[in-house]
DNA sequence: TGTTATAGCTAATTATATTAGCTATTATAA
DNA sequence: TTATAATAGCTAATATAATTAGCTATAACA
């Protein structure tokens, strides 16, 4: 009862270190040190260890950066909302490489931990899209769609994969105008 | 000189071992295990240990995934080739889920061999953009665009993501032909 | 046949995660 | 205020995997 640590302070630490040092330094040795404590210590706020620590910090991202792109889409409809989401989600990843990685990274063949967090993010895009005339299934392919481009993107971005000189804004922006042009089309021809 | 072992059986054994018990597992222990060696003798073939090894495991998914793609174009031009190369790409993923992870995840902040990798891969996509009337920006972008979604996307499914019960092959069949229609909006167009 | 190179070995070292059990501080109740 | 209980954090010990050092037997070859 000294250092007085709570998960909150253990996990915002963890994101941090991930974040700043690279996800390798995220570490019970690394956290503790950063922390000011020993590293048996942090069993006493995650029992599981390093795994419980690496799912939580997974959870956290996710709430994280739904808490961001509903920001985004406040006050805006339609196209707007839909662009405002999507660079919210961009900037995210480019704001917190390790923190995004560990989102995509943690859990990978535990699928239904994963499910439940990325459940915000997705409601988020189907309300969005609800201002459009579409159905249930059309609903569906468009979100799975924003969801695979945005994380593939991201990624790949973030990362410095895409190393053509050309302007990496002016991509995303086409790529986000093709989905929305393919959304307009299922409208026959409405407005945006 | 009894086991015979060459860094191409090795990484085979890793890639291996990656699909069938997970990245996890890919482990000098296991792998030397699996092989029929102690693992101290990994070392007489990878000098830089697991990192390398992880690294050679990375440029041998995407040299693998690359001549999937290209037999795949073969006898293909425009739209089918494009719908060809994409769904090898997906099926890869599908098929060699524990690679395509560690095609992903390795080297992170050192995106210059990872660049190097992938470069086959965008060849491809351009040489069968060339069929179309486009620009090089627009190929780019159009690129950019196919590499983001696919990865997403493929890592998305193959973690199983996609909890909704509505059939994902039409999820990617739909966001196919919403990418193929962006590219011949701009065919109608001179230029942009 | 003799020499050399080296794949694979054992033993030892390092690094991190984890467990067990102790202690001091904080909170609470008499 | 004092006694008691709960527990955050500690030290020491253990487990597991990576890595290094140095040895040895075999394959290749003069």
């Amino acid at each position: 009862m000294k250092a007085g640590l709570s998960k909150t302070t253990i996990i915002e630490m963890a994101a941090n270190i991930a974040d700043e040092r690279g996800i390798a330094n995220v570490t019970l040795k690394v956290l503790a040190a950063e922390l000011g404590v020993k590293s048996p210590s942090l069993y006493k706020h995650f029992n599981g260890g390093l795994d419980e620590l690496n799912k939580e910090l997974m959870l956290y991202g996710w709430h994280s950066l739904e808490s961001k792109i509903i920001t985004a889409a406040i006050g805006k409809a339609k196209d707007d909302a839909i662009m405002a989401v999507c660079y919210a989600y961009r900037n995210f990843a480019a704001e917190h490489k390790g923190l995004f990685e560990v989102m995509q990274w943690y859990n990978m063949y535990q699928s239904e931990e994963h499910l439940k967090a990325t459940q915000g993010m997705v409601s988020v895009f189907f309300q969005v899209l609800d201002a459009y005339d579409l159905n249930e299934g059309q609903k569906v392919h468009i979100v799975r769609m924003f969801r695979g481009f945005l994380q593939g993107f991201s990624s790949i971005e973030s990362h410095g994969g895409y190393g053509n000189p050309l302007s990496v804004n002016d991509s995303f922006d086409f790529a986000l105008k093709t989905i929305l042009n393919g959304i307009h089309d299922l409208q026959g021809e409405m407005e945006r």
